[in-house]
DNA sequence: CGATTTATATACCAATCGGTACTGAAACAA
DNA sequence: TTGTTTCAGTACCGATTGGTATATAAATCG
């Protein structure tokens, strides 16, 4: 089974990588959000003509969704590694961690691609909207699951809700976005982890 | 001395109410952020036309900040009163009420004007932000200051940093304002509020 | 060699952005 | 009344938005 069906090779070649142009269009994004982030910016960080997004990509939501995947699947991969970590506190832990390490890099757009474009802006972004946030809840519910789980075992105190505590973490991980995405230095950031991990409760 | 200086009475009055007409801007500004609000958004939700706004405003900018200033001594009257509270722990609590107050009310928009003013968008808008961000640090200052006068007092443990658990307040709050502005429920951030107290240090 | 197919590049589209000239209308003072 | 001053409304400005028509260049197939 050829998967990956390797090119109807008639016609003539695109000059440029579209997984490269993609990871262009992806810090773009990241870094101004979905309206923030008109044709011109995004055709000058991928180097090609717009004919030539379009032709690769669609039209900029397409584009844009085809972002938030690769984001989803290389910046957001420590979420299923946190997921796999053996205790509650642990999976807390990786998670406030890996939010960190992948919002305060010193190469890449700060805070998290995710919140800059639920939050933001104009109606016309409302359908991107819509689904950056049914994401966001897909992954809370990963993270529901993980804490019923924990709670079974034993490493969560059974009076706590696996729910709340994990509508409790998302909000820590969703303010840090907006914290590390209005410049706050990464020291003060390691040290807000710290102490959330010092609240955390049980063991 | 005639601080509010009843008007020089010559030429025609006009014939809006600045303040309501502002109160009409903030709720524009508040529910789509600087750049989502389009001078089309808020001059039809502002009931006046477009060269009456800018002679009573100024530029869109300039109406922008007088917003946040009708909305910080309207909407976050809760953060002063907050402050006066006895305790850390009912400062906090106070705070986290208030804000839940603030974003989720039934007649306004969700969510924080800070916030969304804050995390979005283009270049446009990035003195708009930095002021919104420096107004968001002289708040928290404040609340710095309030911790440490609580450990003075005792009801805050010696061993916490003031600005530590500020700025972990802080995160709580804005990832609050996230929650809010994309929609879930109140009872539900009624219980992250429940559950954030829990978790609160001290007495 | 054509013929076909696909990609690139220029140059353009209507719609919308924030902002303003300009024409009248409505109030005052003289 | 006659100026003078200020506000309201229409109609417009250049710039930018997301998106395309068109023409040409580069590849394979026959």
């Amino acid at each position: 089974m050829e998967l990956a069906a390797q090119a109807p090779v008639k016609g003539r070649p695109r000059e440029f990588c579209t997984e490269a142009a993609l990871a262009a269009a992806l810090r773009v994004f990241w870094g101004k959000g979905y309206e923030g982030a008109s044709l011109t910016d995004l055709t000058e960080a991928m180097g090609i003509t717009r004919p030539s997004l379009y032709a690769a990509f669609g039209n900029k939501e397409s584009l844009f969704r085809q972002a938030l995947d690769l984001y989803e699947r290389e910046k957001l991969a420590y979420i299923r590694e946190a997921l796999k970590a053996p205790t509650a506190r642990q999976v807390a832990e990786q998670l406030l961690r890996g939010a960190l390490d992948s919002m305060c890099s010193d190469c890449e757009p700060k805070g998290c691609l995710r919140v800059i474009s639920s939050v933001a802006c104009g109606t016309e972004a409302e359908s991107v909207r819509e689904e950056v946030i049914a994401r966001r809840v897909s992954s809370q519910r990963a993270v529901i699951e993980r804490f019923e789980q924990a709670k079974r075992e034993g490493d969560l105190p059974a009076s706590v809700s696996a729910e709340d505590l994990a509508t409790y973490l998302s909000t820590l991980l969703q303010g840090i976005a907006v914290q590390a995405g209005a410049g706050v230095p990464r020291a003060q950031l390691d040290r807000l982890v710290d102490t959330s991990l010092s609240l955390w409760p049980g063991r």
